[in-house]
DNA sequence: AATAAAACAGACAAGTCAGTACGATTTTAC
DNA sequence: GTAAAATCGTACTGACTTGTCTGTTTTATT
């Protein structure tokens, strides 16, 4: 990858996920990139296809961050319960600015836009999919329990702009396990 | 309320809700309302306001739909799990639409927008009591949990535009009770 | 040093955005 | 029937939208 295209990657993913994909306009990449419009266009046919751009890539990024914070842990409980510590990361790290991919497919309307759809829905299936991983021999039966309090936590926090709900998420896991 | 602010209001609702925030124009509301662009401006101050104006309405919809649910059932166990019926009503009724309130949350840049950041708290607190009273003396401790099932309930099924998500956490919340 | 690829600046299209202004017309209330 | 209020139509502002196009300059490779 050349560094223009890095540039405009890196500055699109700063945009949408803090401001939202709808609210960032092209002018505005090219502008935060200091890159010409037309070497936008030459890397990415449109918008959206930078869109599906950024969700890929922050996929892969979100999924290496994850596993580091997880399986630092030692298998078994302590790994469960660090999915939770990284959500906290990732709050302060972020602003709390939740989930990209829930937040972009707030914004999108689904007829037209099934692709970028296919992304996002493609990213939670492989998150459940890891629960599953992670939990395998402790208690299996939970893993799809432990998604979806996984999920609270991160949009709630989002909409309070505090850990609070993490905390009272993790103490709910704890008491599950 | 007169006839053409009911209008205005019904159509940018369901625009809103439908296709976005951001995705909404105010051509497209009048458009569609066929109403005159003055008369808009001359109910509501900008289209934040209208924003405004829309969550609260919908606010109070929402709650008397649910509470018109789940007291339709026997206090107790029954009451909890009408809470996922009503997900499941409203899937089916807007097209997996999911929280209007989450999704406009996902579009605004909060640092401007703390007026409708509030609307949109005030309401997941509303829900959030409004589950602890359901919950009062059956398990109390659960209520939160509860809560964080049933958000989870709304967003995983509009991510995967299906009920299964609603069905599976309502067989969580069974075996919790 | 020559060639090819990449990135550059900037103008342009064609449309949409929220919001304002103003005079004309309709509806409502007394 | 008259007066007041509501609504109407329409044009307009000024800024912003995504995307295209032309031609120039920089960078990297041989």
């Amino acid at each position: 990858m050349t560094k223009a295209k890095e540039r405009i990657l890196d500055t699109a993913s700063r945009l949408f996920h803090q401001q939202g994909y709808n609210s960032t306009g092209i002018n505005e990449i090219i502008a935060e990139a200091n890159i010409a419009k037309s070497t936008l266009y030459q890397h990415f046919a449109s918008k959206d296809q930078l869109c599906i751009a950024f969700l890929e890539r922050r996929h892969e990024q979100w999924f290496t961050q994850l596993r580091a914070v997880v399986e630092a842990k030692e298998r078994g409980q302590s790994q469960l319960l660090a999915l939770f510590d990284f959500v906290m990361q990732m709050n302060e790290k972020e602003q709390y600015r939740g989930c990209s991919f829930l937040n972009i497919l707030s914004e999108i309307s689904v007829q037209n836009q099934s692709a970028i759809l296919q992304v996002i829905q493609q990213h939670k299936t492989d998150l459940q999919n890891y629960i599953k991983s992670v939990t395998q021999e402790t208690h299996a039966h939970l893993a799809d329990h432990i998604y979806f309090l996984f999920e609270s936590a991160i949009i709630e926090s989002q909409l309070y702009r505090e850990q609070a709900p993490v905390l009272k998420i993790k103490n709910i896991v704890t008491s599950l396990l």
